[in-house]
DNA sequence: CATACGTTTACGTGAAACACGTAATTCGAT
DNA sequence: ATCGAATTACGTGTTTCACGTAAACGTATG
């Protein structure tokens, strides 16, 4: 049994897609939202293995939300599907921290598989869009020219959490404490962090998670 | 019964809104379409009562849709569903000829009660999209005022020359050394800067002086 | 004029954070 | 089977922070 978040703004839609994706037996609705704080709430109350993340009209905001979620569980794969599929969503959706993309031209089974592939631990992006653009991430990737830029994808899941709580105002102590591990390992992160970022000071740091929508101004 | 026609170009959505409306037992969806021309040969083929359409990203060129097929089909209504329920997208819809219109608030009961207001020759604009509307007018009326508590105008000119230099990733060495005073003495700006304004965590002060336009990002 | 208040300067002390190195474990990838 | 990255953690020395104290200075107010 797969439990799963469905994220859209609109009411029908969310209804719609609730009702096709609980009829497939292997798959559980745990919870539905409408909006941002809606669903980080119920989403801290019960944890679910996938977001699917339905895009609406404004792509630009709601990709946005797709990279708070990233931070605030890191661990949960999320599946975009867009009525929009053109190569630029696309990327947004990956750089923004997506595990799988559905487009217009997919069918409730390929939705049943992406779930099953994320589940698993892998990326899912559609048999028509797949290579060529994921090629054409890493490629760009691999390019010295923005190999410098310092991103956040660079960072692990556990360091972004870190960096999260510390640019909420978190001493290194209380960190550790609602962590549960050791200061000194709260401040090797932050170590590592700031060398692969290559930051000079913990100032630049909150710039950079200021910059990345880690910490809220 | 009423039968339906249901335009998206979104396969699963198509799928999904076709399963929901198929639930109530009155309505029957004949076809379903992802494009305009097979949209227009089905239709042609089998009368249905009223179309469904629900927009999508390009809002523009859809609602151009609804023109054509108010030519072609006078006399069948047309129940938008969008995403999209701005002030403008919903003038458009009704000057394009639309009978019917579902924001992102409704929900299947409004769907069912908007296609029955429709069969029966009304036009049905929910209730959610007048309060929408208003709401938003309304909005639009009120400036909420900055009330603000920290203010940059309680530090004096030292002060803020202090943060001025450390927001730019100096340390406290370094400021001593340009402002030819002790390191101590910057200390003891930080913390007179920190009481003043009430501030928890060196976080926090970075955020007040990026708010306070003190350090850029 | 005396006093009061804020500003700038500075020190002392103990706690916390940072810099840099080392290292064990785990886990996925080659 | 081996390699690298991620996560965990410690040691040591430096820097910064928190809090208190305090002197020198200007300015405003009675």
């Amino acid at each position: 049994m797969i439990d799963l978040a469905i994220y859209n703004d609109h009411q029908l839609v969310l209804e719609a897609m609730t009702k096709l994706i609980s009829q497939i037996s292997e798959f559980r609705v745990l919870l539905s939202a409408r909006n941002m704080d809606e669903l980080l709430q119920n989403l801290r109350a019960r944890k679910v293995h996938i977001l699917i993340h339905i895009l609406s009209d404004d792509s630009q905001k709601n990709l946005n939300l797709v990279n708070q979620l990233k931070i605030a569980f890191p661990r949960m794969p999320i599946l975009i599907i867009s009525q929009n599929d053109g190569e630029e969503i696309i990327m947004k959706a990956v750089k923004s921290g997506a595990k799988g993309f559905l487009g217009r031209d997919s069918n409730a089974n390929d939705l049943k598989e992406a779930i099953l592939t994320l589940r698993n631990g892998y990326e899912y992006f559609g048999n028509s869009i797949t290579r060529i653009v994921l090629n054409r991430y890493i490629n760009s990737l691999d390019t010295p020219e923005e190999m410098a830029v310092s991103d956040i994808n660079q960072l692990s899941a556990r360091q972004i959490e870190i960096l999260r709580l510390w640019g909420k105002g978190l001493s290194n102590q209380e960190i550790a404490n609602q962590l549960y591990i050791s200061v000194r390992t709260v401040e090797t992160h932050k170590n590592h962090i700031m060398q692969k970022l290559n930051l000079k000071s913990t100032v630049d740091m909150v710039k950079f998670a200021i910059k990345n929508n880690i910490i809220e101004i």
